[in-house]
DNA sequence: GGCAGTTTGTTGAAATTTTAAATAGTGCTA
DNA sequence: TAGCACTATTTAAAATTTCAACAAACTGCC
């Protein structure tokens, strides 16, 4: 009984596992090749415009991303080439540094996010129906949430 | 009203793909400490498990996990210096070569696979109750077959 | 104030991974 | 059998990621 509520959960993992893998390359492919971006850089540019003053440091964009910071150093250097972002060293803490939307990166996003969310449309969300956008929604916002959270938490063990 | 129920979607969206960046990156981390193993390779040593013969022609595995051929033959052989898998040539087709699951790759397999179903259960599957696993699964699967489809079809647009 | 210990972010070198173009070998078909 | 298509690999280059050091700046404490 335990043993077959396991065999679907395990089916239901790997359907979700597959077809999300399937899913993340055909939107990168789609990003990259109509706008040059990838998904990180689509997500940096989420990231900043959503916030007030357009700027994070870098640890925490760090953090949201799930990047390593010398990873982080690496993708800001180049969307600084090409002109998506700006650096500012942090006016509270002389270490720090932050991060900026530039117009150009304002505009790259404002240029990307119509057909990205119209992918993602198309893919994923005009096939459910409310009570599966709901189910998901809540599943995942939960998720979100306690992987957040364990991460803290396991961040701060060395207390 | 469109307008919130796109809103809506939209949160739904971005939970999705925070919460699995976050999980996959997770599990992955956890793999890799633990079994020295890739996502990618856990899912060669899964999909040939899984096959009659435990082999697969190169082309077909390329497929399933949305590898270009290039890439596949750096994966195989990188799992063939591990002796994770062998190579041996297609007996019907003289051009095709198969990846062939070895013992040691059947252990590797057996040996992560607990730990890892444990941490998917722990992280994710735990927390999800009957309906919520029987709508994930549900929609997964649905767009797992209908980006399958996609693919196909459009590598048949040159006909 | 000044020192020890942290934290923040960057650097440079190395390792890994990915891509793109060219290639070798085989199958198919006219 | 010639010509074209298909399968997979090779090669070199590019892109990405990690790791270990590092510098600068903050902290708290004496």
């Amino acid at each position: 009984m335990t043993e077959s509520l396991d065999r679907e959960r395990m089916a239901g993992w790997r359907a979700y596992i597959e077809a999300s893998q399937r899913l993340f390359t055909q939107l990168e492919e789609e990003l990259r090749a109509d706008h040059g971006l990838s998904f990180a850089d689509y997500h940096v540019l989420v990231l900043l415009a959503e916030v007030p003053g357009q700027r994070l440091r870098m640890g925490e964009l760090a953090n949201r991303l799930v990047f390593s910071p010398s990873r982080l150093t690496y993708q800001i250097t180049s969307m600084q080439r090409r002109g998506l972002v700006a650096r500012q060293s942090c006016p509270q803490d002389g270490r720090g540094s932050e991060a900026v939307l530039t117009a150009a990166g304002l505009l790259a996003l404002r240029e990307a996010a119509p057909g990205h969310l119209a992918s993602v449309r198309r893919h994923l969300m005009d096939d459910l129906d409310d009570v599966e956008v709901a189910t998901l929604t809540r599943v995942f916002e939960r998720l979100g949430r306690r992987l957040r959270a364990d991460r803290d938490a396991s961040s701060t063990l060395s207390d």
